[in-house]
DNA sequence: CAAATACATCGATAGATTTCGATATGTCCA
DNA sequence: TGGACATATCGAAATCTATCGATGTATTTG
């Protein structure tokens, strides 16, 4: 539980969430969420690791593109 | 928002959080609180502070003692 | 007033976190 | 197959955090 608050204690972190909650279907790729932060591709695929670690985001891949979404105990906190 | 979540992301400061959530009034004293962390007295103040900053705790001092208490923000964050 | 108690603050240090650029991996298309 | 695109991983540097012991500040008590 420490882990799901501590992941979302960074704001890059509970902005990426944010963003994917305001994405059409809930969900984003990480090319669409990068631009928004100012921070490197690298970085951001890095923070939406440790966001899927926490089980506070799934990661879905298609073809080239990797699909972010909230889970309920994402959803369930930020409500 | 994401001060919160920080302060709530470190697992002593979350067992602090529970503790006085569980003490009897709803509010407790260092000295209650420092023995189960196992951790140093000035580091539990220092926690505590951080989670005075964060709006997670108020502080009143009566007397010699510090009474440390759930804000409202806490008890919906928690809850 | 002096000692004791409860708590806060300070300075230092070890370890964790954020960030980047470079590179690796995987997928699609010509 | 080869190149382009999307993302992940790696290694390193800078910054932040947790923690301690020592000390400072109130407050109560003898």
């Amino acid at each position: 539980m420490a882990e799901q608050f501590k992941a979302l204690g960074d704001p890059t972190r509970l902005n990426l969430m944010m963003a994917v909650a305001a994405s059409g279907d809930a969900e984003a790729c990480v090319c669409d969420l990068t631009p928004d932060t100012g921070l490197s591709q690298s970085t951001v695929s890095h923070h939406l690791k440790l966001l899927v670690e926490a089980g506070l985001l799934t990661r879905t891949q298609r073809g080239k593109w990797a699909y972010y979404a909230l889970t309920p105990e994402a959803i369930k906190i930020l409500k």
